[in-house]
RNA sequence: GGUCUCGUAGUUCAAUGGAUAGAAUAGAAGUUUCCUAAACUUUAGAUCCAAGUUCGAUUCUUGGCGAGACCA
């Protein structure tokens, strides 16, 4: 149990003791004490003072004699400043906690728990590339898959592609107009670059057309833009794909084979990957069968023009449509079908989505439809809402190329962490492979890092114009500091000295304590970002163990410590601090080099 | 028009209703015969405005101003 659970319990039974009164654990607040003041934690009085009718100082006085008395392993003295309990934790409890930890190299992982979860995320469009918002969602989704496994639960990462529609067609039609049969291959770019090209071409030939039926046929603009014959054409072809047509079939399918190459290129790139991938193309007709069932069971209503809509207005949202006049399906009709079917395949009690806070409204209408028509799944559903990612200037547009390309990002982020390894030089000996797997491992650290020390549910702003940073709160700190780290262990290591448990006699230092207390808080926090679905808190938490980390080492020596006891205790510390980081890391998707 | 989210140092981010609002970066000053200076140390700098609840409010409530998203 973590210290300030067991000071939570502790406090109740002192309670319980001196006053007969039972407060419950939960509302018993225990912080880290600040540092200006003497302790190493502290419990909160203000919450129970009237409801024990003492003065905040009587009762810290009385509480804190008791738990000093009667727990005489935990806590060494206290004193009460205003209605603050402050209490010292007795060395040995350190001490014992870091000799049963620091060989253990999954510290903080918790053993399966039997639960399943599912987990989708990445959601991209084939007609065009990854940006930066993807990346957030990608990094996200990942990072929570990783989180809640460290919290013993079985996780299903899945992705579910759009890979039909209106925005497929324009593609479609642009390549048929003006690439003159050209390919990736022909062209040598990367399948989801080439795709997304003629996206754009379609818009800029649209544009024109446009123009010129508002300059040659006097059309207003709204008018034009309906009639523009490459808007028709696209049109046209989402009908030729639902109807079949092999040849729009074809077409279709040659496309997505090279937007799907450079997809995978990317997810491999940034390191990532799916259990089972949906496709919209296969899944968009699922869910009608529900809207019989829920016309049926009185959950939806049938309007005079036959289309079929839920009315939401006691639940504080709208009437939505689920089926249009014409019978076709709208968007989450086939959300509802999709959930219904993971949930038959999967059994998972628990669905993650991780979807942009654009599709707040959107989930909250799929979960009150799901829970409406009664669906085993629908308590499970979970949206994890982020905010987007947007340039100082505002959200990127693609109109106005201000898109921040996945790819290039990446791409950058690998090219300046191998400049800034060359500036430095501590590298040289390396092969060509491990230099480059460095590269990587530096650069989509530092910009899995970037990504993820905001809390998701914040829209967070990029500016393309500065470059991500490597120093201070970043990801290449922390993997300096496990490389420092890894470097003392390997000269130990080579010197023949072996790290044995120890009996320690002095008494910490202040520096060594705080590394120890630090650790000790892992697993609490590994908790916590599970239960808000916020990998912020990990990345938070290791860098202030990194940073806790690094004082200690410029202020106190490891290898040449005072004495034998101290050098393997420094030593310890240092290897439990390695393995935590390099846990906290992977956390989030990250690795750390063992030099750098 | 309706619903929702957000507003903290110059900038990017923290702070389950708790002590003197933390970091990073940019700024100023310093540290390398000693385990990796992508580091360390010192310094200056902020809660949009106005009421309310509370022993205590960045946090909760109401109103205003400002930014964004969604639903029509």
């Amino acid at each position: 149990m973590s210290l300030t659970n067991t000071i939570k319990q502790v406090t109740t039974i002192a309670i319980e003791e001196l006053y007969h009164v039972t407060i419950a654990e939960s509302a018993i607040l225990v912080n880290a004490t600040k540092p200006e003041f003497e302790g190493d934690y502290t419990v909160v009085l203000f919450a129970f003072v009237k409801q024990l009718k003492k003065s905040p100082d009587a009762l810290g006085q009385e509480l804190g004699n008791y738990l000093v008395s009667n727990n005489p392993s935990l806590f060494s003295s206290f004193n009460v400043i205003k209605g603050f309990l402050n209490l010292s934790v007795v060395d040995s409890y350190w001490i014992s906690f870091l000799q049963s930890e620091y060989t253990n190299a999954t510290y903080g992982i918790a053993p399966m728990n039997g639960e399943k979860v599912m987990i989708e995320y990445s959601s991209p469009n084939t007609n065009k590339p990854l940006h930066l918002g993807h990346l957030r969602n990608n990094f996200l989704g990942w990072s929570i898959a990783e989180i809640l496994k460290a919290n013993g639960y079985d996780v299903v990462k899945t992705c579910i592609v759009n890979d039909r529609g209106i925005h497929i067609c324009k593609s479609m039609i642009a390549w048929q107009l003006f690439a003159n049969g050209a390919t990736p291959e022909s062209t040598n770019q990367k399948g989801d670059h080439f795709v997304g090209d003629y996206y754009v071409k379609f818009n800029d030939e649209f544009k024109r057309q446009v123009e010129e039926l508002v300059a040659t046929k006097g059309m207003t603009k709204e008018g034009a833009e309906k009639k523009a014959p490459i808007l028709l054409a696209a049109q046209q072809m989402l009908l030729d794909w639902e109807n079949g047509n092999p040849e729009v079939i074809a077409l279709w399918e040659r496309m997505n084979t090279w937007v799907y190459a450079g997809f995978d290129a990317t997810y491999k790139a940034i390191g990532s990957n799916f259990d089972r991938t949906y496709f919209e193309s296969q899944t968009y007709l699922l869910g009608k069968d529900l809207v019989e069932e829920g016309l049926t069971k009185g959950v939806f209503y049938q309007k005079e023009d036959s289309s079929v809509w839920i009315d939401l207005t006691a639940d504080g949202l709208d009437e939505k449509i689920v089926r249009r006049k014409d019978g076709t399906s709208v968007y989450i009709t086939q959300d509802i079908g999709l959930a219904v079917n993971k949930y038959e395949q999967y059994h998972s009690n628990k669905s993650i989505y991780v979807v942009g806070d654009e599709q707040n409204y959107h989930f909250k209408v799929l979960k009150l439809i799901c829970q409406k028509l009664g669906l085993p799944s629908a308590d499970g559903i979970f949206h994890l809402s982020y905010g987007m990612v947007e340039l100082p200037t505002g959200k990127m547009k693609s109109r106005e190329g201000t898109v921040v390309d996945a790819d290039d990002l990446v791409a950058e982020m690998i090219n300046i962490s191998k400049q800034k390894t060359e500036e430095l030089g501590k590298v040289k000996d390396f092969t060509t492979d491990e230099l480059s797997a460095l590269y990587d491992t530096i650069g989509l650290g530092a910009l899995k890092f970037y990504l993820l020390r905001v809390d998701p549910k914040k829209k967070m702003i990029f500016n393309p114009e500065e470059s991500i940073e490597f120093q201070g709160f970043t990801g290449p700190f922390i993997q300096f500091i496990h490389a420092r780290i890894k470097s003392i262990l390997r000269k130990m290591s080579a010197e023949g000295f072996t790290i044995n448990p120890i009996t320690v006699t002095e008494s910490l230092l202040p520096q060594e304590k705080a590394i120890i207390v630090e650790l000790e808080l892992f697993p609490t926090v590994i908790n916590d970002a599970a239960n808000e679905y916020d990998p912020s808190k990990i990345a938070i938490y290791i860098y202030n163990l990194a940073k806790t980390f690094s004082s200690f080492y410029s202020e106190l020596s490891i290898a040449n410590a005072e004495s034998a006891e101290k050098k393997t205790l420094r030593l310890q510390l240092a290897q439990l601090t390695a393995h935590t980081l390099k846990t906290g890391m992977q956390l989030l998707g990250a690795g750390v080099p063992d030099r750098m």
